[in-house]
DNA sequence: AGTTTAATGCGAATGATACGCATTTAAGTG
DNA sequence: CACTTAAATGCGTATCATTCGCATTAAACT
């Protein structure tokens, strides 16, 4: 829920209108376009952005944050139609779904092999990095054969250094 | 989201209306009382009933379940009140708030030390219990010092043996 | 270029969760 | 054991993330 800066294009595509957004025919929208694109994927503008947007976020991204990030005038796209791509994303193992310590909000994060898991204060909610993961060599032992696992969450809760001296 | 049998006595609640809760007089409605109450938390009939539901649960449970399970005639509670008894257990470390799959729902359970986790279906949202946890033997490398972990949350997503067939 | 199928824009609906306030209950005190 | 006080609950309502429906648009395929 924080608040992006909004690029100069953007303040005129408000001011213009929609109608009139092939003002800017001949700039290139697709600047960020990766050679190699997901399989099984209908490449379209918005999901092309949605995917760059998450290949370059540093922290996890709600829906929120990704469609306020698009308004920047390199193609924006109405928030239940982010909601639908990150759905494909996540269906298509492209990008996992989180709920750091099950905020009301969810968050998305590209699904790289090496990826970051993360303590979280159940007091203050802060969020501390953690460094490695306890799923390598680890193999689940599942009550039912035949699963493919795609990925995981992981999330370690308790008290930040700060919140420690509350009472159990 | 399932439903629940309702004993005769809530019958009798729902044709009597509340203020005749009272006709009830005598008969204990603290059978569950458990002999150790965790420390830090006022004792109330609706935390009683509450922690007993989650204790004897077999799976985790959402509010709402709670809700409908308190309706039996032993002491009922409202849904919001619910809601905070969950929050404070959790905040206590005497529950464990999951969301599994982050479907829409958040479900809850005691935070035991011998604790299960999950695999969850991508697609059709099954879900598998897991029978070992990579968090046995670990230690977290945090990016800041301090941190006391009171829990955890795993949950491992990917496709079951009737949905692996679809594709990437 | 034309056709077809799927994606998006847009608004409105849904549903879990949080909040506010009056009333009740638990716990402490003399 | 009555009395006081702070906290919990009942109850309704507000909030806000997420989903849905449908008309329009854009991608992919002859």
């Amino acid at each position: 829920m924080q608040m992006y800066i909004f690029s100069v294009i953007t303040e005129a595509f408000k001011t213009k209108g929609k109608k009139d957004k092939d003002f800017l025919k001949g700039v290139s929208l697709m600047e960020e376009t990766k050679s190699n694109w997901p399989q099984g994927i209908k490449r379209t503008k918005q999901r092309e952005r949605v995917l760059f947007i998450l290949e370059n976020a540093k922290d996890p991204l709600s829906a929120t944050d990704i469609c306020a990030k698009m308004e920047d005038g390199k193609g924006s796209a109405w928030l239940s139609t982010v909601y639908r791509i990150l759905e494909l994303f996540v269906k298509k193992g492209v990008a996992v779904k989180t709920n750091v310590m099950n905020q009301e909000m969810a968050v998305y994060e590209i699904n790289h092999p090496k990826h970051k898991h993360y303590a979280v204060c159940i007091n203050c909610h802060k969020i501390i990095k953690m460094d490695n993961c306890p799923m390598e060599n680890f193999t689940p032992e599942l009550e039912e054969n035949g699963f493919r696992v795609v990925g995981h969450n992981l999330e370690i809760y308790g008290y930040c250094k700060d919140c420690d001296h509350l009472e159990k």
